[in-house]
DNA sequence: CGGGTTTAGTTGCTGATACAATCAACTAGT
DNA sequence: ACTAGTTGATTGTATCAGCAACTAAACCCG
């Protein structure tokens, strides 16, 4: 448990560092990236990710200041809005990914054998599924 | 990854309205517990804990408010203090063992097996000692 | 349609944490 | 025993998160 959280707070400090984003923003830009073109809205960036809906909303402020992800309203319903990427915020996330990837091996993976590493995803997606509901 | 922080968020929800007590409270108790009489340096539960040094004293500060912990100056460092629990800590940290258990068991616990858990300890503790390095 | 209910998202407020700077006590080297 | 450097702990400040209360749009059903 204490593990766990260790690895995440140190692989925060080393994104803020290296490429100016929090993790959970990374994780933000990640999901928005994979939503593409489209959009996506922010309930469904909640649900996947570990924010609240205010801490989402906090969140998407930051990153729109920051000229990374564009909203509009949502065409088929009026509450919402649909989130994208910017081409600034594809740059910022292309730019991020090394940093990020060596700092996922640096304080993750290197430390797991292959064998772990699929135990423990599997594990903590079936954990994520259950915790949410 | 997102699994991990959201097993800790639902601990510390359910911890904090069962018991009153934070989850990173709760672990520094269970580690007073751990220390005994004699007492333990701050440092050295910062050190074990995921807390910083400027957290741990802000977090010291609210549970010897609460009067679950007292401290005493070290009497081989002077800069030092020994930190333990009160009696009144002890009764707080069984009292809250239930439901601890209990909140394991449903967010995480329950959801493996006994392999993944052997796994998972295994692994995050060799995280742990390497990542604060 | 029209009233009640549900859902999407925002906001006021509070609390917890980290970082950096600081203070005080210990340690070493001369 | 004095100075320089290190280490234990605290404090000022800023940020970030959640909860609960709120607004507004959408849905449902008679």
């Amino acid at each position: 448990m204490v593990g766990s959280v260790l690895v995440a707070r140190a692989m925060d400090r080393d994104l803020q560092r290296q490429a100016g984003l929090a993790l959970a923003e990374h994780h933000l830009l990640a999901m928005l990236n994979e939503a593409g073109e489209q959009g996506i809205r922010p309930t469904d960036l909640a649900l996947n990710s570990t924010l609240t809906k205010s801490g989402l909303t906090r969140a998407v402020d930051r990153l729109e200041a920051l000229g990374l992800i564009g909203s509009r309203v949502c065409p088929t319903d009026g509450r919402g809005q649909l989130l994208a990427l910017t081409a600034k915020g594809r740059q910022k996330l292309r730019r991020a990914a090394p940093d990020f990837f060596r700092s996922v091996a640096q304080h993750f993976a290197d430390h797991l054998t292959e064998r772990e590493a699929e135990t423990l995803a599997t594990a903590f997606e079936r954990i994520a599924v259950a915790d949410r509901g």
